[in-house]
DNA sequence: AACTGGCGCAACCGCCAGAAC
DNA sequence: AGTTCTGGCGGTTGCGCCAGT
């Protein structure tokens, strides 16, 4: 699989974009799928004129631009199904995503990287320096490993969900410049369509 | 004020399964 | 039945931001 920029090395085809997306790039795949429909990935970037992938155009539209995305504050109760769920099928992100309406597995798994897992990791470390004194067999998280369905009551184990994605609504999060808001994009693209 | 290390997130990579031919 | 193509998935990386020094 893609093939597309690397063996047939023809000048037409070689010019595939990588990186972080621009805001052009954001509206001409929003115009083209609102007018459009998603269809084949990889037409679908030819036809939009995109010098994108199919994948990378999927992704981008999965992860960031559907107008139903959800993105950042993720509740108690979303964290505690993630912790939930993840006990069940383990790193199953994409099964895990379905269960919580408008979040991407991108954003699931980032989450439980970034900071489930680290919590994970100091609370273990943690019991590894009190179980030689406390000959405590209980884990207090539930690991990648453990099959166990988390009890509500291990939350309190785990870092509170609200600061954990820091103000600005976490979207338009500033991380470059390069970064809109999705009320801009969509605004932008209801004027293009009037 | 400048530097640095950690954090968070977007995006890419590689693999796989199923569909299409 | 075999091959190619495409989409989906999980893992990983790159990079900007920011707090601490």
């Amino acid at each position: 699989m893609e093939k597309i920029s690397s063996s047939s090395s023809t000048a037409s085809e070689v010019e595939i974009r990588k990186g972080p997306w621009t805001m052009e790039e954001d509206l001409i795949l929003i115009n083209y799928i609102s007018g459009h429909g998603e269809g084949v990935w990889n037409t679908l970037a030819k036809s939009a004129g995109l010098k994108r992938t199919g994948k990378s155009c999927r992704l981008r539209w999965l992860n960031y631009l559907r107008p139903d995305v959800r993105r950042g504050n993720i509740t108690p109760e979303e964290q505690l199904l993630i912790m939930d769920l993840h006990a069940k099928w383990g790193n199953r992100w994409s099964k895990i995503a379905k269960h919580l309406p408008g979040r991407t597995d991108n954003e699931i798994k980032n989450y439980w990287r970034t900071r489930i897992q680290k919590h994970v990791k100091q609370t273990d470390n943690f019991n590894a320096q009190t179980s030689s004194v406390e000959s405590s067999q209980v884990s207090m998280i539930p690991t990648q490993t453990c099959n166990n369905v988390v009890n509500p009551a291990e939350l309190s184990y785990y870092p509170p969900c609200e600061n954990t994605m820091n103000t600005s609504s976490s979207f338009a999060t500033g991380i470059n410049e390069n970064t809109w808001s999705l009320e801009d994009l969509w605004s932008l693209q209801l004027l293009n369509n009037e």
